[in-house]
RNA sequence: UGGGGGAUCGUUUAGUGGCAAGACGACAGGUUCUGGCCCUGUUAACCGAGGUUCGAAUCCUCGUCCCCCAGCCA
């Protein structure tokens, strides 16, 4: 039984529940999930179909239908008829008998729209389609009635039965609802409700060659069956009038439309077209991509559809305009996972081990727990040899404060077999690259304790490197560096925020050999890592894939970012004093004085590297110098930069790497808008900005 | 400048005339054979100005800001 936790409540919630105490509708609750079949279903699909199946599910007799919205033959197929029901019982919701398509109502529809004709309440208009703009007014100035609106009866019902007879061509003629030509809501300014459109219909083929409206069809499709509450986004919200007007005008059953707001995630794009314009751009591999916030990318990313419905439940139903931390849907996961997953040992990136006092030739299989959330899981065997491999990361020549993995003298635990002490490492002579570490082991520690109750600092992942298996495995990072891509406040398009990072692909992991034969889809932890599932795309053909589903939440990497970040400020923090550039506020009640400001405002300085692609005086200023840099997003910036005094040529400044603050809020000038900043130091008089002589590229993060 | 909607911790959602609550995040600590999980604590909000009231996030007035609408798309 889906939604087993207490249904969440919220004002859709609540009005149903009035609905129900007024004994409206005779008690019944049935609402309806309707999409147009062109597209994939994406996160915010799941949104509205855990609330329409949901509110369904937990009302006695509680019915949802799914209903195509195929009114629109020149965008729609098959194929995501398919797509779309496979990911809805994927979520875990069942539509039981009560399939649909609007395209089944087209007879009926067809007669409709006579009635209205006969009621005197719709007219064949002949005006094309730019006229039909023209005539239609503007936001503030109301519309002209059309020549042909006041045909009469026996004319228009004649003129739409031949538009059904295809005798006329495309864009010809239309039926249109005779309302009002002045009303203050576009929609309601005599809307088209028929066009014609001589193409094949993925389901009624060449019965039609006029395809009716989305509003005239959904609320009568509604009305047909039995919908109570018809739920749908805030943008339908002035159609409402008009959704009304039709149900009202044909005196026929009475939904009642609500609207919600739709969801919106951070670091990714919800539209439909732009989704399928990253697809057909190859941006990803597919609607599939692991990257995409599809239902079925998600799926193959490793998302369950438990963690999916966990989250639509606790993002709520509301009114607002809201962008959800993608956070929260990864917590979701983890939650669900961590609860489900086994655990198992995999190494990404490996560095060799030799156990230099471990016979040579000997293996051993060291009993491992599958789940620590849940022993029924049991546990298994892994073998354990002289040569292992570990991670990369846990080894370090030089450690920094707070490391305590692997380090020269150091002695850690491997998890499940022995404590180990590094007693050297061998390195490559002209890389300087660590290739192999050498250790020794104590026998008594076998299982991973100590007799003697000595601590080590930490426990370390390993696999046997002759019984570990080799696989792919591909990191994922958000799609988008921005938070909002699809409306940056500077206009940008989405794709300029693509991340460039957001695939990894490592090839040579070792796992453990348990998991050489997992099956597409099945889920792992692997230890201190992540949660992984095996790819079930590309698994078959190549060995095993597994796609990261979400990290583990990782304190050391929030340490070490600390460290980076102190660094980096010290010494930044004296340039920006000096250059009395920039002056951070201060909350109100924040009684620390302005010297002591804290780490927290300069971690959120984005240093980038930029490229001087343009530098020239201002007329009208003795002091900045106008510079477009170049930051590697696709498109120059413009800087004003009060560094005249040391460049009286500017153009020396041109082709030199610089250091931008990238991420301060755009500051208009008398000049134009600046959009950033440049570092710059030195006393009046020697006064110059920081460049660079390495090899960084626009856009590198400076730290 | 017309119409329709919306403003509560960084994010999200409750609270509808009587103690501003939870979740995520961030931060600090405890625990630990996963720097995971778990536990504890800290941080942090009613868009603004008036008014009504013993008492206002909630009611009233006037503002401000944000979103949607000019498809023969849905």
């Amino acid at each position: 039984m889906i939604n087993a936790k207490p249904a969440p409540s919220d004002f859709i919630r609540s009005m149903i529940a009035e609905d129900l105490k007024a004994n409206k509708n005779d008690g019944r609750v049935h609402t309806r999930f309707p999409p147009e079949p062109n597209g994939y279903l994406h996160i915010g699909h799941a949104k509205s179909i855990c609330l329409n199946f949901g509110i369904a599910a937990e009302n006695k007799g509680g019915l949802c239908n799914l209903r195509f919205d195929d009114t629109n033959p020149s965008k729609e197929d098959v194929e995501y008829v398919e797509s779309i029901k496979a990911d809805i019982q994927w979520l875990g919701y069942d539509w039981g008998d009560r399939l649909y398509y609007a395209s089944d109502y087209f007879e009926q529809l067809y007669e409709y729209a006579l009635q209205l004709i006969n009621y005197g309440k719709a007219y064949v208009c002949d005006l094309s389609l730019q006229e039909i703009r023209e005539y239609r007014g503007t936001l503030t100035e109301p519309g002209r009635e059309s020549p042909y609106r006041n045909r009469s009866v026996g004319e228009n019902a004649d003129l739409f039965k031949r538009m059904r007879d295809g005798e006329f061509p495309d864009g010809s003629r239309v039926l249109r609802a005779k309302i009002d030509m002045a009303s203050p809501n576009l929609n309601m300014r005599d809307p088209v409700i028929y066009r014609i459109l001589h193409t094949s219909h993925h389901r009624t083929g060449d019965t039609w060659c006029i395809y009716p409206m989305y509003d005239f069809t959904h609320g009568l499709s509604d009305s047909i069956e039995g919908i109570t509450h018809s739920i749908c986004t805030l943008e339908f919200e002035d159609h409402r009038p008009l959704y009304d007007w039709f149900l009202d005008e044909l005196k026929v059953f009475h939904p009642q439309q609500i609207e919600f707001a739709r969801l919106n995630l951070s670091y990714t794009i919800m539209s439909k077209r732009s989704l399928l314009e990253l697809v057909e751009l190859g941006f990803v591999s597919g609607w599939d991509d692991p990257r995409m916030p599809t239902i079925i990318g998600l799926r193959r990313r490793g998302f369950t559809p438990e963690s999916i419905r966990e989250f639509c439940n606790r993002i709520g139903v509301a009114k607002k305009d809201s962008t959800v931390d993608v956070a929260l849907l990864e917590h979701s996961l983890r939650e669900d996972l961590n609860k489900r997953a086994p655990r198992v040992m995999a190494v990404l990136r490996p560095l060799r081990v030799v156990i230099d006092n471990y016979p040579e030739g000997k293996t051993e299989q060291l009993e491992a727990i599958n789940n620590p959330e849940d022993p029924a899981m049991g546990t298994r065997k892994i073998p354990f040899s002289r040569v292992l491999y570990i991670e990369r990361d846990d080894f370090r020549e030089n450690p920094p404060h707070k490391f305590f993995r692997l380090t020269p003298g150091r002695e850690v635990r491997l998890r499940y077999a022995y404590f180990i002490t590094c007693v050297g490492a061998v390195k490559d002579e002209k890389t300087g690259e660590i290739t192999e570490v050498h250790c020794t082991y104590d026998p008594q520690t076998k299982g991973g304790d100590s007799p003697d109750g000595r601590k080590v600092k930490s426990t370390l992942h390993w696999v046997s490197a002759e019984h570990s298996v080799n696989a792919e495995v591909r990191l994922y990072d958000h799609l988008f560096t921005r938070e909002n891509p699809a409306n940056s406040k500077e206009g940008h398009d989405f794709k300029s925020f693509l991340n460039p990072n957001s695939l990894e692909i490592l090839e040579s992991c070792h796992v453990e050999p348990s998991i050489a034969n997992a099956a597409p889809g099945e889920h792992f932890q692997f230890e201190r890592l992540g949660y992984f599932t095996v790819d079930n795309v590309d698994s078959k053909k190549r060995g095993i894939v597994f796609n990261r589903s979400v990290t583990l939440r990782d304190k050391w990497v929030k340490i070490e970012k600390a460290q980076k970040t102190e660094v980096k400020t010290a010494k930044e923090e004296k340039k920006l004093e000096r250059h009395g550039a920039i002056t951070l506020e201060r909350k109100k009640d924040d009684a620390r004085p302005a010297e002591e400001i804290g780490i927290d405002y300069f971690s959120k300085i984005d240093l980038r590297v930029a490229v001087i692609k343009e530098a020239s005086h201002i007329e009208g200023s003795d002091k900045l110098i106008r510079v477009m840099a170049d930051l590697g997003e696709g498109h120059l910036r413009q800087i004003f930069a009060g560094i005249r005094s040391a460049y009286p040529d500017p153009s020396k400044l041109v082709g030199k790497k610089v250091i931008v603050v990238a991420n301060l809020k755009p500051r208009k000038m008398k000049f134009g808008v600046s959009e950033g900043m440049i570092l710059s130091g030195g006393q009046e008089g020697n006064l110059s900005v920081t460049t660079f002589d390495g090899n960084p590229l626009p856009g590198d993060e400076v730290s």
